[in-house]
DNA sequence: GCAAAAGTGTTCTTCGTACACCCATGA
DNA sequence: TCATGGGTGTACGAAGAACACTTTTGC
């Protein structure tokens, strides 16, 4: 143990990781932390990360450390910044490289794999370790940023959605109300949203046999009868903690080849 | 020199910085770059920047670093990011924060004042040491994203300056050509320009006594004469570089205390 | 049948864009 | 006086915002 020692002519700081995880559960935005075991902030809570090999990336890192910790394996991992204090650890001159990713929903309502890591509710986030107070202000911040014109959201969702799920996302994490007709529409004509059709689950020949839009689902269960198919099998999302019942909603997909090929030619276009 | 040793249990990086300064001469987007004078990449062209200390943050070292290389005191230092790859310095591990600064137009016309330290056009600019043309392109994207939704522009124009130079500054970022009178328009209704009026050459007087607008520049020299002001002594920017002349441009200061107040109430919209 | 959620279209207002004339200036 | 650049207003079209009724569903 003693010989394994690293000399430099200048000092040098410890450069760590750490990832700002950011999970949606239907109705509000989540972020996922982890109880520190160790000394310094032992017991406290602090965002997934560790101190990067000399052989590896910052964003290699970062994967690494989510994986060890968390198991979770994301992708849409981003940069959000250096923090470097000189005093943000008091173990050593420590700079941490911060990066935020996105998890899908079913990640987070399946909750965590790991021991000691937990999603928090935004607003119930307790004090965290180090300067993840700080760095989780700056991330919120660029969440909010960065979904103004990107299609950040479908990340946060599961494949298949409803416009309704696409809007609370959106209302939560920029804190505002829209309409709903309008944000329907919005969401279509930037082209990049397709219908997950559940004409699918009966097979394609049912559209062609029966043209007749105006046939309700009742009458095509009839025709399955009398084994009728679970016709909520895919909107556990929607049903869970609702008090009343509905119209079922539409699914949705996001069309990432579409938005690539707009975005590449500079016609993709969303604000909010 | 012997003892100069820093020794770690594990593996450190170093630490550098690296300062991206835009600069804009009127006519086009210009980065400042200093030649390197030792190993590695010695004589090659590449961002002021250096070692941290560990005693001061990324960004106290990022301006420290810039004032001893170009002697340029800037604010608007922003963090770009940290560049982490295994190999881009052939010394040894170092991990890279980068910022990128804004210059205003005089200190671009004064030239640097530093040795080996020049502003290029950005369609100009050499091959450069280490990963910096990487960082260079994020670098240029990154203002290119701000100029969209942030008056940065200001910043890269001395504190008056004609809609025309505000024009041809965000033409020569983005790269596209606006309409003058749909420009001004936009511009105007931001709220956030105040007209840097020249009545204030002549005192606040002259506008009491003198309500009548239709006054010609020359009747108001009449009444200064035998001695009439020079009348373009602060217009020698938007003389350069013309070939023809023109009507003498109105000159507008940027209002940061109004955007603060808009910026802090949400009020404030522009987008391009 | 009832309460709740989802699907859908029209009108009005706002903003962006296209466009042309006149004036001030220096040569 | 002329060539150049700057200051300004209007008319049209596109996009966003406001707004209500009907259908489906579980209870």
């Amino acid at each position: 143990m003693e010989n394994e020692k690293y000399t430099y002519q200048y000092p040098h700081p410890a450069v760590t990781t750490d990832c700002i995880v950011f999970g949606f559960d239907g109705k509000r935005i989540k972020v996922l932390l982890i109880r520190r075991g160790l000394e310094p902030y032992k017991g406290r809570w602090a965002f997934p990360g560790g101190f990067m090999r000399i052989d590896e990336s910052a964003e290699q890192c970062a994967e690494r450390e989510l994986a060890e910790e968390t198991h979770l394996q994301l992708t849409h991992i981003k940069q959000l910044g250096a923090f470097s204090d000189v005093n943000r650890d008091p173990r050593e001159r420590v700079v941490s490289i911060a990066f935020y990713a996105l998890a899908k929903k079913s990640e987070v309502l399946g909750g965590s794999d790991a021991e000691e890591a937990l999603w928090f509710d935004l607003d119930d986030v307790p004090q965290l370790a180090f300067d993840h107070d700080y760095m989780l202000r700056k991330a919120i911040a660029k969440l909010r940023e960065d979904i103004h014109f990107s299609p950040i959201g479908f990340d946060l969702l599961d494949d298949e959605f409803s416009m309704t799920e696409l809007q609370n996302l959106y209302e939560a994490i920029l804190n505002i109300r829209f309409d709903r007709r309008n944000f329907y529409k919005k969401m279509m004509q930037t082209g990049i949203l397709e219908e997950a059709d559940d004409d699918a689950l009966y097979g394609v020949a049912l559209s062609e046999c029966m043209p007749n839009k105006q046939m309700k689902m009742k009458d095509i269960e009839q025709l399955f009868s009398p084994n009728p198919v679970e016709r909520f099998s895919s909107t556990e999302g929607s049903r869970e903690a609702k008090s009343h019942p509905g119209r079922k909603a539409k699914k949705f997909r996001f069309n990432k080849e579409r938005y690539d090929e707009m975005k590449e030619n500079d016609e993709f276009k969303l604000e909010f």
